[in-house]
DNA sequence: TTAGCACCCAAAATTGCATC
DNA sequence: GATGCAATTTTGGGTGCTAA
């Protein structure tokens, strides 16, 4: 476990996403600051000082400042990792070993009227998340803000509030079961994610994990902040965007295979969302 | 290929309330 | 806290057209 005592609180640096090639190891060398490293698809085999950790889908690693680390084996297929650096303003954080949670150990003072509260942050350094697609959501949308908005200082207080609930949650899944309402709103995610191909209906979705529509939409806004055809919206985006990147296919292929048959539809929505067209936006990140 | 506009209507979202 | 119902409001998504 590693602990970090709150006040202050970890501040995001930046992150991003990479895909490493089947035959590739990660590589070696020792950062000042902390690493998340969370592995979407495939199997990152990673070594800090003398413990190796074989992290896969769901999985996450919090490598700590100025250790050293390195990839002890080749990757066997193309695995998906996203990553964030973060520091602790005062360097004070902790390993505890072998500790039982309970929130004595993370409640330290009460806050007065002129001090606050101090507790501890109490996070596993190597673990599965429970709510593994809300923890990949909120993972997403850091990255992304930080590759796509310019750096006016409210960006950066974005950034950092982002950072501060992909935080807190991780306490939470170091402490709690889901509730019934993250489970419900997993079950969604995980629909929409299965079915996004095929046009979107709340009552097929509804009778599908046997709940009424209102009370699904009630959950993924509470858990998520967004309503399922908002997810749906989103989703589809993120994989138009990937598949206008990575590929050379028509706008209106792509828009087909995210399950928007209009093309027209797709580019308003596109630009609605994006601020840019799907072209423009292959030109943007590809610096064509 | 994309934008912009107007129109339509079904579906989704919101809200307040009730029940367990 | 979890869940459902009902009424109301809002939105999504499609279509058709023109223009650049």
């Amino acid at each position: 476990m590693i602990a970090l005592p709150i006040p202050p609180f970890p501040t995001f640096i930046t992150g991003g996403q990479y895909f490493a090639q089947k035959g590739t190891r990660h590589f070696h060398r020792t950062f000042p600051v902390f690493d998340l490293l969370y592995v979407r698809k495939g199997m990152l085999f990673l070594q800090e000082e003398n413990r190796q950790y074989d992290i896969g889908p769901g999985q996450y690693l919090i490598l700590v400042p100025d250790t050293e680390h390195k990839g002890y084996r080749d990757c066997e297929e193309e695995t998906d990792v996203i990553w964030l650096h973060f520091t602790v303003p005062l360097h004070n954080h902790l390993i505890v070993k072998d500790q039982a949670i309970d929130w004595s150990y993370v409640y330290k003072k009460e806050a007065t009227f002129t001090e606050p509260a101090e507790y501890s942050f109490l996070i596993p350094q190597f673990g599965q998340l429970k709510r593994k697609d809300i923890m990949e959501q909120h993972l997403q949308q850091l990255i992304q803000t930080d590759k796509e908005q310019d750096h006016s200082p409210d960006d950066y207080l974005q950034k950092q509030l982002a950072f501060s609930e992909l935080f807190i949650q991780l306490q939470r899944e170091a402490f709690s079961i889901p509730t019934a309402t993250e489970k419900v709103c997993e079950k969604a995610m995980k629909y929409i994610q299965d079915y996004f191909q095929s046009p979107f209906k709340m009552k097929k979705l509804s009778e599908e994990l046997m709940f009424h529509p209102d009370y699904i939409t009630r959950c993924m806004q509470k858990t998520i902040g967004m309503t399922p055809v908002q997810y749906v919206t989103y989703y589809r985006l993120n994989l138009a965007k990937r598949m206008l990147v990575q590929s050379d296919e028509k706008v209106a292929t792509i828009a087909k295979e995210v399950g928007i048959d209009d093309v027209t539809y797709f580019s308003k929505l596109f630009k609605k969302e994006e601020g840019l067209t799907p072209l423009e936006y292959r030109r943007l990140v590809r610096r064509e």
